[in-house]
DNA sequence: TTGTACGCGTTATCAG
DNA sequence: CTGATAACGCGTACAA
C-alpha cells in the first residue's frame, strides 16, 4: 500500500492542495459538494497527512516525551505501567503520542537527546527524587513539563495523590483501634513519595496528642533485607502493628510473621499501601489503600496538554484514594 | 533559550547552510577552517538540528514503534520492561527513540494511528498471542516490524529465547534426579510462550523415553486461584514436583506447601522459570531458569533497524539461558 | 572547497 | 468558495 499524499489526492481530484486541506481540519469555507467529493476519495484511498509534515508545519511534534527511570523495580512498573494507561488515553484523545525516554540515574542524556531534537512538546516525569537531576534539566531547558509527584520546588507544575492525607488517615485508623506504637516500613528515603507518608504518620500520632518516635520509620526496607529485622525488634518492643508502603513489603511481613508465628492481627496489625490481588486474598487479608494511578497519569497528562497550549495551570492534589478495612486490622 | 536554525549558524559565520548541514553529517569536503569554526560555534550556542524537519527531509522518523499490550500484569511487566532497556540501548546508539503505542486487546486503532500517521520507521511487538491482532494489522500495512517472542507465521521476523530447551532442559534434569511425575504451570494458555514451553517439557519426558500425561499441564494458572487446587491434586496423585512458568506462581506454591506442610525438595521439588531475588533468598531457594530479556530487547531492536535498512535479516533464537540449581530441587 | 536551488508534505496567507 | 504561493528546517544534487 504505498503512501498517498495530500498532492495526490489534490491532483486526482482536480482539486487544490489547499481544498484538501481545508476539508480535513474542517476550517475554512467550501462547497458542500466538493468536501463530500474529497472526503470519498479520502476514505476509499485511506489518505493519512503525513504526521512529520504537519509537524514541521505546525512548530509540533504532537509527541509527549515520557521519562522511565531504568532503576524502577517490580513496585513501581505497575505504579508507572497504571500512569501511562491514562496518559496514553489522553494523548489519544488528543492527537498526541507518547516518546519514550529511559533514564539512568543521574544520566539526562536520552532526555536531553530528545529535547534538544525537538522531538516532545512537553514532558512527564513519573516521580520525583529529592534532587532530581532529570527535573534540573527540564527546568533549564525551558520545555513545558509536569511530575507526577511531589516535589519541594513551587514553580513546578506537580500533579500527586494525597499521600499525606491517605497515610494520615490509615494511622489514624490504627491509632483509633487501640494501636499505641506503629511501624512505618518504606521505599527509597530519596524518594520523596516515602518522606511525605511520613509526615502523615506523624501528623495521625500528633493529632491523637501522641508521638511517633523517628525510630519507628524505616526506609530503603529492601524486601529480603530488613523485613526480619524489623519484625525481630518489633516483637522485642512490642510493636502494635506495621504500615508498609507497598504490596510487595505487606508481603514480606505476612511470610515473617507465619516464620516467626506472630499472629495478625492478635499480636500484630497490618495494613499497606497499593491495593492488589494478593492483599486481598492473603491470609488473612490486609487492609490496603486503593490508589487511582491511571486517573493520576489521566490528569498529568491533561495538565501538561494546558501548559503545551500556553493555558493556565495549577498543581493538584488528587484525592483519589481510599482505604480498605480487611481482617489484618481488626 | 530561544530555539536556533541551520539558516542562523550559517548567517552569523557567513557561510551557506550547506556548509553547516556537511559539517554536522562529516559528508563532503570542506576546509578545516570553516569546520573548526562552524564546530565552535555550534557548540558555543548549542545548535541541535531539527530532528522533525530532518525526518521530513529524510522521509524517516527515527522513530521505533513499540507495542505494549495494557492488560500486562506484574509479571509480564518486568519482562517487558527489561526489554526496553535493550531496545532503548540500541535506539539511542542509532538516533532512534521509542514511541509507545499502547493496545487493548484486539483493538489496534492506536497501533494504526501512529503507523499510518508515518510516525515509525517500525515496530516492535513485545509478546505474541495465539492469535494477534496487531500482528495481522502490521503485516497488511507493510512496515518492518519484528516480533519478540515466536509466531507460527513464517514472513515474520521474529526474537526469542530458547524457550523450548529452556524448558526441556530443566524437566530433563528433575527427570535425571529420579522425578517421574511432573507438573507444568503456565501462563496464559492463548500465550504462545506457554505453549512453547509445553512442548520442551513432553519432549524432555519423549526423550527419557517417558510420556507425559497432558493433564499435568495446567494453563492460565490464576496465582490465587488454581495452585491450591494443583497441589491438592498433587498430593493425592503422588506427583514429584512442579515446574512454574513465573515467580508470583512459584511464590504460591511455596507458601501453599508451607500450609499444607509439604517439604520441598524431600516430599516435592520445585523450579521456576525467571530468576529474581525472590527465588534466590527464599526458603528453600528455588531452581529457576535466568534469561537475558535485555538482550532480548537488544537483539530485537537491532534485527529492526537492519530491516528498516533494507539489510537481509533472519530469526534469531537466542540461547541466552541459564538453569540456576537451587536447594528446592537437591 | 563552497554556494544555489529544490524537494520533503502540510498549513496558512492572501488573492481571485 | 477556491487556488497559487510562501513558509516550516533540513539535506543534497548540481553548479560554480
Amino acid at each position: 500500500m504505498s503512501t498517498i499524499t495530500i498532492d495526490d489526492v489534490a491532483q486526482a481530484l482536480g482539486v487544490s492542495k489547499t481544498t484538501v486541506s481545508r476539508t480535513i481540519s474542517g476550517k475554512g469555507r467550501i462547497s458542500e459538494g466538493t468536501r463530500a467529493r474529497v472526503q470519498e476519495y479520502i476514505q476509499e484511498h485511506n489518505y493519512k497527512p503525513n504526521a512529520v509534515a504537519q509537524s514541521l508545519a505546525a512548530q509540533r511534534t504532537f509527541n509527549l516525551g515520557l521519562v522511565c527511570p531504568i532503576e524502577y523495580e517490580i513496585f513501581n512498573l505497575t505504579y508507572f505501567h497504571r500512569c501511562m494507561l491514562g496518559i496514553s488515553e489522553v494523548a489519544a484523545e488528543n492527537g498526541y503520542d507518547i516518546l519514550l525516554s529511559m533514564v539512568n540515574g543521574d544520566d539526562v542524556t536520552n532526555l536531553r537527546r530528545i529535547v534538544e531534537n525537538h522531538k516532545v512538546d512537553g514532558v512527564i516525569l513519573t516521580r520525583s527524587l529529592v534532587d532530581d537531576m532529570c527535573m534540573k534539566y527540564l527546568k533549564e531547558s525551558g520545555i513545558p513539563f509536569v511530575v507526577i509527584g511531589t516535589c519541594p520546588d513551587p514553580e513546578v507544575v506537580q500533579v500527586d495523590n494525597d499521600h499525606l492525607g491517605a497515610c494520615s488517615e490509615l494511622t489514624s485508623i490504627l491509632i483509633a483501634k487501640g494501636c499505641r506504637k506503629l511501624l512505618l516500613a518504606g521505599g527509597e528515603k530519596q524518594n520523596i513519595i516515602s518522606q511525605t507518608r511520613a509526615k502523615g504518620f506523624r501528623e495521625a500520632f500528633r493529632r491523637a496528642r501522641l508521638k511517633a518516635e523517628e525510630s519507628w520509620i524505616y526506609y530503603d526496607t529492601e524486601i529480603r533485607g530488613l523485613i526480619p529485622e524489623i519484625l525481630t525488634r518489633a516483637l522485642q518492643e512490642h510493636a502494635d502493628g506495621i504500615i508498609c508502603m507497598d504490596e510487595k513489603l505487606a508481603e514480606a511481613v505476612l511470610a515473617q510473621c507465619r516464620e516467626k508465628e506472630i499472629r495478625i492481627p492478635e499480636d500484630f496489625k497490618l495494613a499497606s499501601f497499593y491495593d492488589s490481588g494478593f492483599l486481598a486474598h492473603s491470609v488473612p487479608a490486609v487492609t490496603a489503600i486503593d490508589i487511582d494511578d491511571t486517573k493520576l497519569g489521566f490528569v498529568a497528562a491533561q495538565t501538561l496538554l494546558k501548559l503545551i497550549r500556553g493555558e493556565p495551570v495549577q498543581n493538584q492534589h488528587l484525592r483519589n484514594y481510599q482505604i480498605i478495612l480487611r481482617e489484618s486490622t481488626t
